[in-house]
DNA sequence: TTAAGTGCAAAATCTTTGCAAATGT
DNA sequence: ACATTTGCAAAGATTTTGCACTTAA
């Protein structure tokens, strides 16, 4: 049921944040609770809409930043290049860490999936070049959507 | 020689602005002149420096938008989210139009190289999502780096 | 001549910084 | 008790808007 279920948004969050040697506190609680519900990532925009006046603005950035540092959440730049934020899956490493997987955003509702399940395929470049990580982004309509 | 390369520079910018329907204006000329003799995209506030008191901030973000929009420039977000932007290949159409390219970003002197020759690999995307375009982008280090 | 493009001033946003007060361990 | 984290105020940066002047065609 309804509580159950925030109840285990709210170990899970405490979890995280035991794992990553970080203070609890409420306002990193609640973007965890924000982020962690939701199937796609979510605009900092977005979140400051959400969370409204419990967080300061300048809250929300510092505690996104060090989540993104500890590799609780990645970064990802939406379209327009608004930083969107998604949980990291399983055993991310510390910053910088690119996330190997591909994202897939919806051109109509904008959604940024992460498909982990998909398969990153080699890419090859051109002489001197040595890569180290790819991104995939793809875009087109997600299965609400259509 | 030199006196020939501009001449050719400004003789391609002033065709591409034709080709879009575009007046040819002092501003205009200055950015692609810019961007054309480059190999790597280039961003915004390199824009900025390069043409200093030339061109005023606010008509630098209108000529970048317009040629976006006319699909002269496409833009790239480099790591940080900055825009960059290089010349669209041929045939480019207008917007939306996304690079069907790999971009490559190097880490260490955060240079985006446009590999228009890179093949784009088939990915295959889960149930009801429709791709319509894949962005490839590969962090790594470049041949002048290494 | 006149529609399109530019520059300037100013507003609206977005992001960062410094510091005193509050909070978690 | 003490180091961290937060909120607020304020600085800095980026992006957008409005409007009168200039320019290309």
């Amino acid at each position: 049921m309804q509580n159950q279920a925030v109840n285990n948004l709210k170990a899970r969050s405490e979890q995280l944040l035991r794992q990553h040697r970080l203070k609890i506190t409420v306002p990193r609680l609640s973007v965890l609770s924000v982020v962690l519900e939701k199937e796609t990532a979510t605009s900092q925009p977005e979140l400051e809409k959400m969370l409204g006046d419990t967080i300061d603005r300048v809250t929300l950035y510092r505690v996104l930043n060090i989540f993104e540092e500890k590799g609780i959440l990645h970064k990802i730049l939406d379209l327009n290049g608004t930083a969107t934020y998604a949980v990291c899956s399983e055993y991310c490493p510390q910053h910088p860490h690119q996330e190997e997987h591909v994202h897939f955003t919806c051109s109509k509702c904008n959604s940024i999936y992460c498909l982990n399940d998909v398969q990153i395929p080699e890419i090859d470049i051109p002489k001197g070049f040595k890569i180290e990580t790819v991104g995939i982004s793809a875009v087109g309509i997600c299965d609400k959507c259509k």
